[in-house]
RNA sequence: GCCGAGAUAGCCUAGCCCGGCCAAGGCGGUAGAUUCGAAAUCUACUGUCCUCACGGACACGGGAGUUCAAAUCUCCCUCUCGGCGCCA
């Protein structure tokens, strides 16, 4: 959310980030003609309010005093005073009710080194790496989802069956995998001096508010039938919302903590080509950094995240690419964002690198400035005597764990069919350094010719 | 789920029965005075909004109501604590 202070003084500067952003569903000057109204209309009930205390506190008087003829007067005058006060305030509040509601769908500004585009196309490479000294790949390489069926590690058809499209098993070293990412990352994390959270998946509306992922986005979550909870679409809303309303010190900043949690997203219409296997699920596992920064140091803290998300690509030995996106790939949050895009060689696509596949993309880092932080009411008091401000916040993820396993399983992919295990992770896996794949089970199996 | 008790400023606490006279007091913090310096002491400041300002309004968990007037009375909601029940 924006502050309204800065809305009355800067209305050229958020008409711009509207353009920059491309968002054209909101009607700015009507936010300004509302506020200006309100602000008449305050400052009358605080006139109509003042007359109105100074009657009321004149009756006691009059009634300790004994003259009851003159305390009915007052009486009367104060009844008055309070129809017009009632009618001048009611409006008032109607007024900031839908103030409200208006200015939470003012995205935030972008940072002014965020280059100025119109679509995906203007987002801004800024580097790529792993690529000098690639590994020895297969001829063809199989793409996970057909990979997966064949070492029956990943088993889409079957979580249809017990849950719908989008879903899917994992299921023995395919599970084992997703174990060891998820202990890898932790533990890297950890090290960078991230403290642990383990937050509760679902959240209520108040949370996905404070995020931003209302009242916008309401279609992209899971909403739990009869109750005021959603499930987690991020782990960023449980662990940003963790501090709400509260006034952190100075001290206690930056605050770091890394969540893992599964993430569920509707994705609604979201099927094709480029969609197959599990680079676009309705439900995944991520580790997620979040920061809570003094307003000064977001930036550096923003640089900082991107090298800890990147960091654990750089331990698996995995490709990948930095990118900077363009004022109208921000979200409707974001003052700044990097993708982070690790290459997957088993399917071709337009965009990808010359060596061929695709890229995935594994981890937005965003900086939120104080936009998060007015919404949910993240503050900290800069002196011990001065008010309390509010702080930034920054998250990353590190990293979203399905589009890592593809890259996995397709980079690390060798010419019999087996994987290779990154060396990080085998000691998550008891030693084991190939994924060899499981015998098939079930009539279906039959009809491979694998079982006699 | 049931019964009971509670929620007051950054923190701790009074006021609530019995409505009216700045939400009293303490702690912590900042500045100043004092001091060679410190401790102690004293003074001022230490929530939000509107206003160029003077000033004013608001704020006692949240919301609604009663009243000329609500921290105080009534109702609803949220959360916390205790007891009972249920439960992995």
């Amino acid at each position: 959310m924006l502050d309204r202070n800065y809305i009355r003084d800067h209305p050229d500067e958020v008409r711009a980030a509207l353009e920059q952003k491309g968002v054209e569903d909101v009607d700015f000057d009507a936010i300004l003609d509302y506020d200006e109204e309100w602000r008449e209309l305050k400052a009358r009930g605080d006139d109509l309010r003042h007359e109105r205390n100074q009657v009321s506190s004149k009756i006691g008087e009059l009634k300790q005093a004994g003259e009851h003829e003159e305390a009915d007067e007052a009486i009367e005058t104060s009844q008055e005073l309070k129809a017009e006060l009632e009618s001048v305030e009611d409006r008032a509040a109607e007024l900031e009710a839908k103030l409200d509601d208006l200015l939470l769908e003012l995205p935030q500004i972008p940072h002014e080194d965020v280059p100025v585009g119109d679509s995906e196309d203007d987002n801004r490479e800024r580097r790529r790496e792993g690529f000098d000294d690639l590994r020895e790949l297969p001829e063809e390489v199989t793409p996970h989802y057909e990979l997966g069926e064949e070492l029956d590690i990943i088993d889409e058809a079957r979580a249809a069956k017990t849950t719908g499209s989008g879903f899917y098993f994992l299921k023995g070293e395919g599970a084992q995998l997703e174990y060891a990412l998820l202990q890898f990352m932790l533990e890297l994390h950890r090290e960078q001096g991230y403290v642990d959270l383990f937050p509760p998946i679902p959240v209520n509306s108040e949370s996905m508010t404070g995020t931003g992922q209302l009242p916008k986005f309401a279609e992209d979550a899971y909403k739990l039938e009869g109750e005021d909870l959603w499930l987690c679409p991020t782990a960023e809303v449980p662990v940003t919302n963790m501090y709400r309303d509260d006034i952190l010190l100075k001290e206690d900043l930056p605050i770091k903590h890394q969540a893992y949690t599964p993430n569920f997203r509707r994705e609604a219409g979201e099927h094709g080509t480029e969609t197959r296997g599990i680079v676009r699920v309705h439900q995944f596992n991520k580790v997620e950094m979040v920061n809570f920064v003094e307003p000064d140091t977001s930036y550096e803290a923003f640089d900082r995240l991107v090298d800890e998300a990147e960091e654990v690509l750089r331990r698996l030995d995995l490709p990948y690419r930095i990118l900077e996106m363009c004022t109208a790939d921000l979200g409707f949050t974001q003052a700044k964002k990097y993708d982070i895009e690790v290459w997957a060689p088993g399917d071709e696509m337009d965009d990808g690198p010359e060596e061929g596949g695709r890229w995935l993309e594994v981890s937005s880092v965003s900086n939120f400035e104080d936009f998060q932080a007015r919404r949910a009411g993240l503050r900290y008091r800069p002196e011990r005597h001065e008010s309390a401000e509010y702080i930034h916040t920054l998250n990353g993820s590190g990293l979203a764990l399905p589009r890592v396993m593809v890259a996995i399983l397709e980079y690390y992919q060798n010419d019999d069919g087996t994987v290779t295990i990154p060396e990080p992770l085998r000691p998550y896996m008891g030693g084991k350094e190939v994924i060899e794949g499981h015998e098939p089970v079930g009539e279906s199996a039959l009809g491979a010719g694998e079982k006699d």
